[in-house]
DNA sequence: CCTGTACATTGATGGCTGTCGATAGGATTC
DNA sequence: GAATCCTATCGACAGCCATCAATGTACAGG
């Protein structure tokens, strides 16, 4: 039976995580499934370009990352879901535009994992 | 025309990497499609435990990690390729035994790309 | 050389994923 | 309210991936 991403638990429980980092002790089965999306949602081309677009600006709107990116409105709007449900990035609507900001906190965690000091 | 990850360069490539943060400027899509297997190669939950196992004893054989990580043989030899593939582990081999453990300069690297100061 | 052990590879399979066209939702403006 | 613009969702499709049983390969000990 495998443990597919998709029986991950909530992404909402990332919070909860105690993320020590990976050299001190073997992950447990659920922590890994709660990190693991998270490392995926990077694992993508198109989805680190977009983050990069967002991180360097500070601040992106959706109708302007079609352009640099390459990639239709519909796949646009896919990725940046799931950075946001990652936890990578958060939106705000304004008017008629969804602007894009990355959460520095995720990524200060993932450094953590990695071993960071 | 999708770029799959498929399309990368080969990881051979991975030491020319300039990676500076994510958030100095924006990624090429050359820099992304190295970057992004190997995140990919976190972003699976039986491998963030089978690199923990290793990272945290340093050293183990791969007949020691089936049984912590619940998966046949031939699913805990995929997943060492894959990590080894992304620079993350590296294996040696030791009469019968295979003996993995982590390359630090990746995690180095994947922590200055996350921002790390 | 033969046997047993450890690991890698192959082949098959079900599920997941990136992509886009078409369509629907929601906000602004006239 | 109607038209317009931006974004999200749906449906479909092709390619990728995690998994395991079966098989192949390499090494050690008799």
């Amino acid at each position: 039976m495998p443990a597919r991403i998709a029986d991950a638990p909530p992404l909402d429980r990332l919070d909860e995580l105690c993320c020590s980092p990976l050299t001190d002790a073997p992950l447990s089965a659920t922590e890994a499934a709660v990190l693991a999306p998270v490392l995926a949602a990077l694992g993508d081309p198109v989805r680190l370009r977009l983050l990069s677009l967002v991180a360097a600006q500070g601040e992106v709107c959706s109708c302007n990352l079609e352009e640099p990116l390459e990639r239709s409105q519909p796949t646009v709007s896919h990725h940046t879901r799931v950075l946001a449900e990652a936890g990578l990035i958060v939106g705000e609507r304004r008017g008629k535009w969804m602007w894009w900001r990355v959460v520095p906190d995720r990524f200060a965690l993932l450094r953590r994992l990695l071993g960071g000091a």
